[in-house]
DNA sequence: ATACATTTTTGTAACAATTACAAATTTGGA
DNA sequence: TCCAAATTTGTAATTGTTACAAAAATGTAT
């Protein structure tokens, strides 16, 4: 019955009250909510309830591998010059942003589902060659 | 040899000085920089340099279609349980963002360029199924 | 059950990225 | 040269997020 505490508890989280509801909430509502949507939500029904407390347990979920977190297509922006078609790859080690030749013609303007796409990113992340060699 | 000022006259934007600079700086440097660091990276040189002017730039650019702004890997970020892999289409009439199965092991644990991926994030844009309704 | 160390939550303040806005400056055309 | 329009600038406001320490809740040994 109570799935979510034992989810919880899969994960190696203490099932507190706040993290309970923040999980069903994620659980029921797959709208790709960001932490401030996530309180405001919760916020009537946990009169308590602390944005920081909201942060701190996506973290932990996060970290916990729960859920994952998602940059998808606002802020922290970041431009580029006239380009070509390409994908990004980020280094989780050196933290540097690769551009990598490869077109991705099946995405653009072409139909999924019935929506019409017209523009994609792709976001890779790995470690990339320079610290791989290091690490040998 | 001023082959900035015509890209920008091409585009049809007033070539100021700051515009100049601005664009210069994205052609030189394709690392991806965001806002602030091209206005640390120009200050220097312009000392009256206003970082809202360096928003500004970037935002008509972009609207004029002579660069692209980007979402990368962090920050605005969105949250989602228990992820079967998919990938993210957003609408860019009604910003709804759909969930869309497809696979792509072909990005996963694969090597790319000698870069180890580790795991992909694959972002659309368009038209949404209900949107292009609509407009019929 | 009690005491106590540990964990979790909370509120405030700090911080960073971005936008709003109005004044000042620059520009281009009559 | 003059003037309206465009551009730039500085300040303040806004938003998303993190730091931090105090308060509250929890779990365990006794």
């Amino acid at each position: 019955m109570n799935s979510i505490i034992e989810v919880l508890k899969e994960y190696d989280i203490a099932p507190s009250m706040q993290r309970i509801k923040i999980l069903e909430y994620l659980q029921n509502y797959k709208t790709h909510p960001t932490a401030d949507m996530i309180y405001q939500a919760l916020a009537d029904e946990i009169p308590t309830l602390s944005k920081t407390t909201v942060y701190n347990t996506l973290k932990t979920f996060s970290e916990k591998g729960i859920l994952v977190a998602l940059s998808l297509f606002e802020s922290e922006i970041r431009y580029e010059y006239n380009t070509h078609p390409h994908i990004h790859f980020k280094c989780i080690k050196c933290n540097k942003i690769y551009d990598l030749d490869r077109s991705f013609d099946l995405y653009n303007d072409d139909i999924i589902n019935g929506h019409k796409i017209t523009e994609h990113h792709v976001n890779l992340k790995g470690i990339c060659k320079v610290c791989l060699e290091k690490d040998k």
